[in-house]
RNA sequence: GGAGAGGUGGCAGAGUGGUCGAAUGCGCCGGAUUCGAAAUCCGGUGUACGGUUUCACCGUACCGUGGGUUCGAAUCCCACCCUCUCCGCCA
């Protein structure tokens, strides 16, 4: 959400940016009738009640005193039915104001490259070399077929499409990542590890940006009333452990790391990614989120972002750092770097990890404050959140970077700890 | 799932339908006292929204949430949510 007195004040300007740089639309003729009206129903609604308050109090001082009250009750005679009327009329105008806000983007970071989808995006860095193979690399899906590793099929008949299940060493390798990333974040780069629920309330997903405007993305449940929607990623719990709340400046700043299953209906991607276990309805992935003072972010951002790279450097895994443009990044964002992994099969660099700094636009839909000790007054957090990495897609990239010419899988130094082999299959 | 108790400011904890945004204590901030500190004393100390002559003042809302009764609700009524205790079931 962004800030509202500044849309107020900026209100044209603003559109011009959101038009400019993520090429939406505001509405500032419907924003600019309903905050005329606001203005006018607000004040005459509180003038009302303050009437209504300062006879009503003078009722009970009379009648205190033993007064004859009948003059005063006249007086507040009509008071209730136009007072009624226009607190409803005032939580009308302001669900409809607020309804505009919630759908309402992120405005991008003035470092932002402006441009409209990723082929805009900018290679900052590059790290590693793509593995010399002298032959033909194996897709993940084909090295996976060996002795039962990766099963597309038993999981299209458990739960349809967009589901994998692993096997044997297979599974240990997808394991031993998650174990490796969560150990390197907690132990060398000071995150707080949490367990998250996976299952959260609706006010939580408006929190983050997913809802109002990306509900077909979620997976939803119903339980008698109670609606409850299924993690798309653990920086939904992670960030909204500071929703409603004012966090004092010794807090300041948390950074914490969390190991959960996603899940994304995928609603959008029909036909992309299908095969194998690139883009799945549930998989897992180890998050990074820091919760910060606002002039912390920018800084913060590149620390995290380089928290996620060295978990691809650890693993030997050559990768880029892109830029995301204005087109290219998510709703909730300012500023964006995704990291994209080789995979040979492909000849190309695949994400496996998105870092964004989210600024104050999730604390302000959140109420997540921090007593401001220059001010002494609660002011937006900002929030940044980042993959430190996706675990799935890192099982891919090493099954293909560390492949053998008979089909067999290297084991990568750093996930030796939990392995007593140095090659699986 | 059954039975009971309870949800009030950062915390603890009062609150007969009428100057209750809310006593008191603790905590915190400022000051006095002190060589300094402790103790003591004095003063201050919620959040959001709105208005204006915009760093100051004024107004409105908020006592779990949402409704209702009333001129007036923290207080009365209804529904829901949550927490705690005991029982049952269960990983």
């Amino acid at each position: 959400m962004l800030d509202a007195n500044a849309l107020r004040a900026h209100l044209h300007e603003t559109a011009e940016r959101l038009r400019a740089t993520r090429g939406f639309e505001l509405d500032v003729a419907a924003i600019e009738a309903l905050e005329a009206e606001r203005k006018a129903v607000q004040t005459r609604t509180q003038d009302l009640q303050n009437l209504r308050n300062t006879r009503s109090k003078a009722i009970g001082q009379a009648k205190a005193k033993g007064e004859d009250v009948a003059a005063l009750m006249a007086e507040v005679a009509g008071i209730g039915d136009e007072l009624k009327a226009r607190e409803a009329r005032l939580a009308a105008i302001q669900d409809q104001l607020a309804a505009i806000a919630l759908v309402v983007p992120n405005l991008p970071d003035a470092s932002v490259p402006i441009g409209p989808d990723e082929s805009t995006n900018v290679e900052v860095k590059r790290w590693g070399q793509p593995p010399a193979l002298d032959f033909t690399p194996r897709d993940h899906v084909d090295l996976g077929a060996r002795n039962g590793w990766l099963d597309g099929d038993a999981a299209a008949r458990i739960s349809g499409a967009r589901f994998t299940v692993l096997r044997g060493d297979l599974a240990r390798l997808h394991r031993a990542l998650a174990q490796f990333m969560l150990e390197l974040h907690v132990r060398e780069h000071g995150y707080l590890e949490v367990n998250v629920p996976l299952l959260v309330l609706p006010e939580t997903m408006q929190g983050t940006g997913q809802l109002p405007k990306f509900e077909e993305d979620l997976f939803a449940t119903q339980t008698g009333e109670t609606r409850r929607y299924l993690i798309p990623t653990s920086e939904v719990p992670l960030t909204n452990l500071v929703r409603e709340r004012i966090v004092e400046d010794a807090e300041l700043p948390q950074r914490m790391t969390a190991h959960s299953m996603c899940f994304r209906a995928e609603a959008g991607a029909y036909g992309r990614d299908v095969r194998g276990m690139i883009r799945q309805h549930q998989f897992e992935k180890v998050e990074l989120v820091s919760i910060v003072r606002p002039d912390e972010s920018d800084a913060e951002h590149e620390r995290m972002t380089r928290c996620a790279e060295i978990v691809l450097e650890r693993l030997g895994l050559p990768y880029r750092r892109m830029l995301l443009s204005t087109g290219d990044m998510g709703f909730a964002a300012q500023k964006t770097y995704d990291l994209e992994v080789w995979l040979p099969s492909q000849g190309t660099y695949r994400e496996i990890s998105s870092c964004s700094n989210c600024g104050a636009f999730q604390a302000r839909r959140m109420q997540a404050r921090w007593r401001n000790p220059a001010t002494g007054k609660p002011e937006p957090l900002h929030t940044l959140n980042g993959s430190g990495v996706a675990v799935g897609r890192a099982l891919i990239a090493v099954m293909e970077n560390y492949q053998r010419e008979d089909g067999s899988i290297a084991i990568p130094e750093a996930l030796r700890p939990w392995f007593d082999r140095d090659v699986i299959g």
